[in-house]
DNA sequence: TTTTATTGCGCAATTT
DNA sequence: TAAATTGCGCAATAAA
């Protein structure tokens, strides 16, 4: 935690370090540098990934959203539709005013619960 | 396009460029630098900020997909029940089996087309 | 301790 | 001409 470099030392091409040493260190210098080079570049690309990624799946909720909405929306009118009719039918079982509205079809146009996602 | 280096020019020491320069374009060289630095800063702040933001709208779209869900879910849940209750009506008039229901919460648990986001 | 992964930072090229 | 972006390398340091 201290000052070690124990990773890069810089260039200290004035001023040896040990004794036996020439240009070896300096090699392996250039050689740890160009491999950490990669790797900053490894983990930049992968970051620009995550970040495009997470723009897409904003993209996709927001579609999965909408048509959440649309389907609460159509469900909402359909219950409010047979709403009305049961209370029509209940208030005046003798006036059955609504029956003669499409029922067969509205029951067709009931969702089955399918489509189910994630 | 060509090599212009119009912004920066890397710090000549060595041979001077014009005539009557001693350290001006130095002191120049240095203030754009610098300036340009802040912008960097700046720009990759903004660059975070806005990334920071999409995770954000991530985390907040999820939720109301969720809560969305779940309504279909209970509207369908509803919707199917009315259909049984009809079907059952509609075929045997006089055998109300399902009549004994809880009509009434059911009625009112409809939901009223409220809650409109965006 | 060594190696790889991240991150902040500055330079310069390029874009706006 | 200045500010905003962007690719790139260096070094500190976090994570393996």
């Amino acid at each position: 935690m201290i000052l070690e470099n124990i990773f890069n030392m810089p260039p200290v091409k004035g001023g040896r370090r040990g004794v036996s040493d020439a240009d070896d260190e300096d090699d392996d210098y250039r050689k740890r540098r160009d491999r950490n080079n990669e790797a900053v570049k490894k983990s930049r690309y992968k970051s620009k990934q995550r970040t495009q990624e997470t723009f897409t799946r904003v993209s996709k909720l927001k579609a999965e959203n909408q048509m959440l909405e649309d389907k609460v929306k159509t469900l909402t009118k359909e219950l409010q539709f047979l709403k009305e009719l049961f209370l029509a039918h209940a208030s005046n079982a003798q006036t059955p005013k609504l029956e003669g509205v499409d029922l067969e079809k509205l029951l067709e146009d009931i969702p089955d619960e399918k489509e189910k996602k994630t």
